[in-house]
DNA sequence: TCCTTCACTTGCAAAAGGCAAGTTACACGA
DNA sequence: TCGTGTAACTTGCCTTTTGCAAGTGAAGGA
């Protein structure tokens, strides 16, 4: 990945700034591991943008894909730490919204709870 | 505004899920208020996308416009609470790069341990 | 009068986004 | 064996956004 600058904040938005790349991580966090499953957001991905965020999601790293079955070949992506680690910048953005725009949906309790490590791999949820 | 859904992390998005709108802002929270200061940012922004992004961000209330001179009309940009909530959000994206990233500069001190109140308006720095 | 600065605006080509239709690989039931 | 269905994409095509460069207008100074 080409950095425009040394900013850890420019850096962050050249891999995720964009409309669809943290929602798409967002169904991750909220249990939604498969491409089927995800085109379901209530947003509507169209599914060229969806195959294209999780291939970079994959690629940088932020999820790794996990083969469910072999024939015909499947998998489901998962978060790595690296991944995870966006939890409580996508928190603090929730918490913007909720505070700043009228009509928000509040996430899930027990996402706002939840600590990055929990979606750690290897680790039950 | 139009949202693409009541998520507050898609509602957030919608506002500023790009590639320059917190990077215009970030130069605010350093102390560059005017048009030519945050052109000079090292990304290299061109001058239309900047003076889209700063109408955006006074058109969602993230900034203001302060004249600061009348012939010609000049202007600087303030945060308003609204922007200057952010500055979390801001703040995690920083420290998420700096661990999972290499090579990223670490932002000014004063700037890691500020909180949003510190940029409200009529409030010294 | 001419040159420079500041803050934009305009034009145009390139890249990204969005919608719909098509593809591949397999499972299952008739 | 044939047709239907499901999952996960890919391709085409058109629209929107981005990015670079050049232009504009209103001072101010030499």
């Amino acid at each position: 990945m080409n950095y425009r600058s040394p900013c850890p904040l420019a850096s962050a938005l050249d891999i995720f700034g964009d409309r669809w790349t943290l929602v798409v991580l967002r169904m991750i966090f909220l249990g939604q591991r498969r491409y089927g499953d995800m085109l379901k957001m209530p947003e509507g991905i169209s599914t060229n943008i969806l195959a294209d965020r999780l291939a970079l999601l994959v690629r940088e790293g932020l999820l790794a894909a996990h083969a469910y079955q072999d024939a015909p070949p499947r998998h489901e992506y998962r978060l790595t730490p690296k991944g995870a680690d966006l939890l409580p910048v996508m928190l603090a953005m929730a918490k913007w919204s909720l505070t700043h725009i009228s009509g928000r949906q509040s996430p899930p309790d027990w996402l706002v709870a939840a600590r990055p490590a929990d979606f750690y791999p290897n680790t039950e949820r």
